[in-house]
DNA sequence: CCTGCGATGGCCT
DNA sequence: GGCCATCGCAGGA
């Protein structure tokens, strides 16, 4: 019998994935992960993403549309995984987050695992020999390291896949949430600084915490007053 | 706590 | 040839 505050394993539905990357990444947050690997099946909560969106962000690859052989799969239906490698060893993932042909995505930038199960596996796929878990997975690359994602996930169906999918898990509550500028973007120009990185308040697993991040009520009431991202702070 | 730096390879001009 | 949605380590305060 399901108790009231057991977070839900309900898969989430196409609808939800395609309202765009900039709706979707603070609704993101909360959610379960789950990763079937050979090791175990790893379960996860979502705690920090970003959000990127063509054509018009510097700090997208697909910037002004742009199509090539790694930016094609942000161009997929919503629910696609898009991962690429970054620094020569490193893996990100993103959730595609709008219709096919237009791409948005949002970066999973750190994930908490939820149980003891789900610490040991990642740690053995980290090779973490220390016991601060944080290090599991407070960074994009290091969550995709510990829960054994690369590219051959690129391109994969999370709506419909038995190896990665998102389940409805615990949305946080948006007075729970943080907005702050994204995180190693500084050619993006104007795109640099607006408040497109989410994250849950007090959450160790973020990784990075910003000072002059926003609640994500306050980033809402702003966009209201001046009616886009710019909110004059530069 | 902070800052600097090397690793390492695909991607794109 | 240069860049890169990163990380871990070294060294200093």
């Amino acid at each position: 019998m399901k108790q009231g505050n057991e977070p839900s394993q309900a898969r989430l539905p196409l609808s939800w994935f395609r309202q765009g990357a900039l709706p979707l990444a603070p609704q993101l947050l909360g959610r379960t992960i789950v990763r079937v690997t050979d090791e175990g099946v790893i379960r996860a909560r979502i705690v920090e993403t970003e959000s990127y969106v063509a054509p018009h962000d510097k700090g997208c690859h697909a910037y002004n549309n742009r199509r090539t052989k790694r930016t094609e799969t942000m161009f997929q239906r919503a629910g696609h995984a898009y991962v690429y490698l970054i620094y020569g060893m490193y893996h990100c993932l993103n959730v595609v987050a709008a219709e096919e042909g237009q791409a948005e995505a949002v970066l999973i930038r750190a994930v908490a695992p939820l149980t003891e199960c789900d610490e040991s596996i990642m740690k053995r796929y980290r090779s973490l020999s220390s016991n601060k878990f944080v290090n599991l997975s407070n960074g994009p690359g290091k969550l995709c390291r510990a829960m054994h994602i690369d590219k051959s996930f690129d391109g994969y169906d999370m709506i419909a896949g038995e190896e990665m999918w998102l389940e409805a898990g615990k949305p946080v509550m948006p007075e729970h949430i943080l907005c702050a500028t994204r995180i190693n973007i500084p050619y993006a120009e104007e795109y640099a600084d607006v408040l497109w990185r989410f994250y849950v308040a007090d959450d160790p697993y973020v990784s990075v915490k910003d000072k002059q991040a926003v609640s994500l009520a306050v980033r809402e009431r702003m966009l209201e007053t001046f009616g886009s991202e710019d909110f004059g702070w530069n």
